[in-house]
DNA sequence: CATGAATGAGGTTTCATTCAT
DNA sequence: AATGAATGAAACCTCATTCAT
């Protein structure tokens, strides 16, 4: 007994399909944007090719984006909140920084390589992109990228104060892991497979850790 | 018969000055371009502005270059091989890689200052600017590149045998240096003033030498 | 199995239930197209707007309404028949033509402020709309129109046999009445309030049967 | 003997050769697209038509105007100050009102015959067209439009003052005969020549100053 | 050598209309 | 009957490139 009408045999999974039949068609948009943006640059794309990618007409995607330039906050956006998400879920200070770090750049390492496409235009795109980004959204992107920074300050000044560290400024060794990971996700240091790219990051972190210089024993180097 | 000037004898003074303004008009097209691009994107830049900066017309632009995108690959080419000079008369091997590594550092800082504009499009535009480049240019400017790494790889390998640096793969260490001093010339690591960025980069090799980790018992080293 | 009433006998009522919601319905729509359109314009106006205003979904407008001309030629044919309806109620040459005359300028001052948003369009839409207009419903709105000049002009020719007018052409008179009541349908004549309309109605009338023209020696006049 | 250089024979006949084809080529674009808008509508033309028709590409027209509602507004306006000036050089005082009045009128007339394409945009189209108008755009020809509403007041008041005209609020006059004049430019009241319309210009003024009403007993005005 | 008016292909965006549910 | 997601044609506008002067 409906309490509505008879026309909608149940009112909340209708909805619900509706909903998430919603929510697919614009992930499936995300996602052939991603891949043509990725292809062909954000200005080398055009919408014809994005919802040709999409199987959706060029029409459609103004029903779940703005604008172009919506789009690609879209994909960067999506994307970075489940960076930070890895970020704080793995420099939880509960075992060496060492170890947390090697974890968070093997976890880097998988993404880069299960989403090539993303990374192509996470970093690369972004200056461009940032010239035709409203004041707000560019801040907004801002403040995720220096939330990166601070989680991983944050975990060297731990590190730094239970000894694990010597006493380098924490800003310094930051600088040098961002480069280095955003290198790594952009370029995957041109290996083929992840697991070179695992092996890879073990060598990074040895000469993060101890340095490229040969250890004396004999004091006589130098 | 010259179509210039018939009397004048000194007919390669003539020529000579010719030559030197064509230059010279050149070099101002490629620096309104450069500043253009730096400040509205390449995609974002149309060429009337350019004109404008360079106070030509628009049609002046190509009397000097062949199109848009002839304008960026020379304000990129003309000044990679600045750098290439740099990376060859820096790392000659005759001195110990770290110091000879710290001069080439000191080096791009001071250029990273000099030439802000041009850093930022270096290389937060050549992604974009890629895909719509000619096989051959594109071709010749990864060469450049790789040249880089070539020049610096081998003098890793020399330090290696030397003894200067302990037996970890030169391709690991390269594409640390690589990654920190692209970085570094793109933000100039956020430092306001050059006598910091030299500071920096004394820490970043500190760093890259002699790890971050603390030594343990012996307190012999450095 | 019928949803509605299989059993009920008065079959009728109920369709005429149906019918009356139709038509609800239709005016429902018909009334927020007057208002949007005025509002924004007929080409400004989007049926997303006129969606809106109607509380219905926009596929909805299309089951009471062919096209987007369609609703604009039902918005002015729907109220034009109740303009004929005044013009043939009022000049019916009963009393003078002057009193008959001032009667129908008063109604119409009336409907003019009753329905502010519908006489916006009235005039200054039609002009644009006929172009994208089909032939015949065009035809059928110009018939309409020349229906207020027919029976005016019968009204003044009566109104010239009965010795009220002087003898001057029907239509120079129609032509000077249909232009200052339209103006002052779409204007108000700028006034604020239906009395002060009501007064300025009294003396447009004073002026055409009168002439603005200082009357020389006799006094006698009127 | 010039003084400036040798390829340019005469600088200022140069100069101004280029000024006057600028000029020309505007003013072509202008009457293109008076005639299109005049024969589809502001919103049913498209800016293919009004480039065909003035022989211009799509893009050459952005060289001159910034928009189509910019061309719609030079349309008008650049139309307008002749109207202005009309009424300016007509109502001066120096004759009777009735005379200049039909002075007025007649060269309007005759406007109206010449410019056909004109008048048709001038009224119809300014309702639909002010809603895409800028504020400050709008203000000014809602200026120019009360402009002639006071040249006309003003000279009605002085007609007053004289003797000519009896004692009625000059608004109300104004509006009769601002409501008859647009209403004959926009419709030449339905006449096929000059002519006509000149003669029908005086029947109007007869029944302006001396009424319709049939004139009582005394027989000897006008 | 220098100009800048003219071009037109191609881009983003809008919106009336359709149709499966 | 009502919905609203999907469509795609067509609009406006931009701008790299050309060319007559």
């Amino acid at each position: 007994m409906p309490t509505t009408s008879p026309n909608s045999p149940a009112n909340d999974t209708n909805i619900s399909r509706r909903e998430r039949e919603k929510l697919a068609h614009r992930q499936d948009i995300l996602d052939a944007a991603t891949r043509v943006f990725a292809e062909k640059g954000f200005f080398g794309a055009t919408l014809d090719e994005v919802a040709q990618e999409a199987e959706f007409s060029k029409g459609t995607l103004y029903l779940y984006f703005s604008s172009k330039d919506d789009l690609l906050y879209n994909v960067i956006s999506s994307k970075t909140s489940r960076l930070t998400k890895i970020f704080h879920d793995t420099l939880i200070m509960k075992s060496s920084f060492k170890q947390e770090l090697g974890e968070l750049l093997k976890k880097l390492a998988e993404m880069a390589f299960a989403e090539k496409d993303f990374f192509s235009i996470f970093i690369t795109q972004q200056a461009e992109f940032f010239k035709s980004l409203s004041p707000e959204k560019a801040q907004e992107i801002c403040a995720v990228h220096s939330d990166f920074d601070k989680v991983v300050v944050s975990r060297i000044e731990k590190a730094i104060e239970e000894g694990e560290l010597r006493d380098i400024t924490p800003y310094a060794t930051n600088g040098i892991i961002r480069s280095a990971s955003m290198n790594m996700m952009i370029t995957r240091w041109d290996y083929e497979t992840l697991d070179e790219l695992h092996t890879a990051v073990d060598v990074f972190i040895d000469i993060l850790f101890n340095g490229i210089a040969r250890k004396k024993e004999v004091v006589s180097e130098q």
